[in-house]
DNA sequence: TGTCTATGACGTTATCTCAC
DNA sequence: GTGAGATAACGTCATAGACA
């Protein structure tokens, strides 16, 4: 049963708005395309990895959990919550080879030869795991074992590791493989921990407890107001600035005509500064030629707002 | 001709500046 | 610190123009 599910994080999707609107000289902007598409890569092999887990219906399944630790947060790519055991599954999109050496150091080699250090996966998992179990203790959640596994998504990564490094053959696995592994980790579990109705209270709680990560990537990458680019974008073609034509938006390129273009970029615009916005900073960022078009749009919009006349707040709807 | 959109005029309100 | 005037921002209303 699926209870939470997995959708484009907000970090993807500030990320697709800032190599969109953001200017290709800015100093930092090659740096967020490689971030952009190394986490759709991650996306895209945490979706395929769900193909895996559909026969296991009598699983509660989570995924993209991010909880508190302390002062900070961990994240779960997916939860598997049994009334014998949870499953804590990370899934790993890694092209090339990766090797375990015997200083527990991970190195990725890839296909054109070169080499890098990479975060060791299972030291990632086992903290994640002692990051969970320490919460449920926090929370009072009834005690029940947690398993560990680092999920190989991509089926062309190569993994090599000395006989001696059991913990390679324990936690990784390749998707494909998943089924048999957790067959194996159901023999193993065989006492009822909770009930039914224990997982299920378990499983809101965490969903409860889900912090959503919302980062400042403008700051981050020290993207000022003038490196954005303003107008509205075309949903057909991506061409931007799209131009209004008696209160019709108009693509000059592909010559796609919409009335409500301005809805996308204003998704942009949530995604970028938040929900908040003036008639004025509505006008700036859609480059309106007139307040009165910009007051037209947020009247048919029809939002919350704050305030009288002067200094009216108006209230964006979540982004798209 | 009716409807819709864009725009100018004007009023209201908040904020800033400066003299007292 | 306070009050008056200047300015900016925004809402409302009226009207002109385009279009079906």
């Amino acid at each position: 049963m699926l209870v939470k599910d997995r959708g484009k994080s907000i970090r993807i999707r500030k990320l697709e708005v800032m190599q969109r609107r953001v200017i290709k000289l800015h100093p930092k902007y090659l740096i967020m395309e490689d971030e952009l598409s190394g986490r759709l890569a991650g996306h895209f092999g945490e979706q395929s990895n769900d193909y895996f887990l559909k026969p296991f219906r009598n699983f509660s399944v989570m995924h993209d959990l991010r909880l508190t630790a302390h002062e900070s947060y961990f994240q779960i790519d997916t939860l598997l919550l049994s009334p014998r055991y949870l499953l804590n599954l990370e899934v790993k999109y890694i092209t090339g080879t990766l090797i375990f050496d015997h200083l527990n150091q991970v190195i990725r080699v890839k296909d054109d030869g070169s080499e890098e250090a990479f975060r060791n996966p299972i030291f990632q998992v086992k903290r994640q795991q002692s990051h969970l179990i320490e919460w449920m203790t926090k929370n009072r959640t009834p005690p029940i074992p947690v398993r560990s596994l680092v999920v190989m998504s991509n089926p062309r990564t190569i993994i090599k590791a000395l006989p001696s490094n059991k913990d390679v053959l324990h936690y990784i696995t390749h998707s494909p493989y998943l089924q048999e592994k957790i067959k194996v980790i159901d023999k193993m579990y065989t006492d009822e921990k909770l009930t039914i109705k224990e997982v299920n209270k378990l499983s809101k709680m965490l969903v409860r407890h889900h912090v959503p990560e919302n980062p400042d990537l403008l700051k981050r990458y020290g993207i000022e107001d003038k490196d954005i680019i303003k107008g509205v974008y075309c949903t057909e073609c991506f061409y931007l600035p799209v131009v209004r034509k008696k209160a019709v938006w108009l693509c000059p390129k592909c010559l796609h005509k919409s009335k409500d273009l301005h809805l996308y970029s204003l998704s942009d615009y949530v995604l970028l500064f938040g929900k908040s916005i003036t008639n004025k900073q509505l006008c700036e960022f859609l480059c309106l030629s007139s307040r009165h078009i910009g007051k037209r749009l947020l009247n048919d919009m029809n939002l919350p707002h704050t305030g009288g006349k002067k200094g009216r707040v108006y209230t964006l709807p979540d982004p798209y």
